[in-house]
DNA sequence: GCTCGCATACATACTCGGCATACATACTGA
DNA sequence: TCAGTATGTATGCCGAGTATGTATGCGAGC
């Protein structure tokens, strides 16, 4: 869904062709996203479908061809830009699935699951860290403001393992479904 | 991915079919993920096709199928019961790329967006604690747990949107990519 | 007490969007 | 000339949703 937008984002502005579209987009992610470039392509063939994009002229240099928004492309743009993320969906997580299953399954290892988790967790961090000061380094401040994000999920990340293996597991009494 | 080995988990401890599997499944999930019904059977002819699940004996009463775990279905389940999880890749999320383009195109209406978002989460907080509360009321000690982690995950956002707001902006350096 | 209509249990088929791999082809520089 | 880069197409899997089909069961009314 963002690759969608983020294309749609980059051409604001000024018309692209698909690779200059990549390299855009992986730019502004500062490398933490690396598109496929087949998906450019065929996202830029549905927003060409649905009307929000239109090709330039004829294909240029070596079969480059550049699009531009429409005027509906800057329409749902700016509709998307307005409308406040709902995130995914609130359950939807694996680690959600694998905790139920581990607590009505493998009563015994929940404690070893949750440290496993911590510890995945903990260098998530610092691989985080490590982003922020290299992106602060390269005067990426928006970049930077991200990844403070992804720093503040992942502490909270944390803070739960750390709720959980304080419980007193074992009596369980919340697994049960028929 | 985490509807695949829900799928495995609930059929280990006893054989099930699709219509039984979805019913485990969003009972397991407290009401909070309705699945698709045509996703669980595909599900299970994947599952099937791969050899970690398999059906028991014809087709009973109402053409009901049963299936039940493999020898594999056993290892592949326990082997994703014991790996961490990596979650969501890094900065994949729609918000994050919302962010950057509202940044170097919307430069102005900044300040809106993160006033609606916040009200987006402090949205979200009310119904997670609702959601919280009645699972406590439900002896389902796990959903709470879960629940408690998704609220997390949200004051976690909210903090980030605090922060963000009370940056001085404009005079933005961080934008550029070429 | 039978039947019509509706609900529910159970399943399949089709479609679409995201995403990845593989392939093709032109250019460019050592 | 050969490696690499720029640029694009084709194809296929998977998650997810919609539509459809067929039994069985059940209540309302004649």
């Amino acid at each position: 869904m963002s690759l969608k937008f983020g294309v749609l984002g980059l051409l604001k502005g000024e018309p692209l062709h698909g690779y200059e579209v990549k390299n855009r987009f992986e730019a502004m992610l500062g490398g933490t996203w690396e598109v496929n470039i087949g998906q450019i392509y065929t996202t830029l063939q549905r927003l060409e479908r649905d009307g929000l994009v239109r090709p330039i002229g004829r294909r240029g240099d070596r079969g480059k061809l550049q699009y531009e928004l429409s005027p509906e492309g800057h329409r749902a743009l700016d509709h998307w830009l307005a409308q406040p993320d709902s995130g995914p969906q609130q359950l939807h997580e694996d680690i959600y699935v694998k905790l139920l299953l581990a607590t009505r399954i493998a009563n015994g290892n929940l404690q070893q699951l949750l440290g496993r988790q911590k510890r995945a967790y903990l260098q998530r961090l610092r691989d985080l860290n490590r982003l922020e000061e290299r992106a602060r380094r390269d005067g990426r401040v928006d970049l930077a403001r991200l990844v403070r994000g992804a720093l503040l999920h992942t502490e909270a990340d944390l803070k739960w393992m750390d709720e959980l293996s304080s419980e007193r597991f074992g009596a369980e009494e919340g697994a049960r479904t028929e």
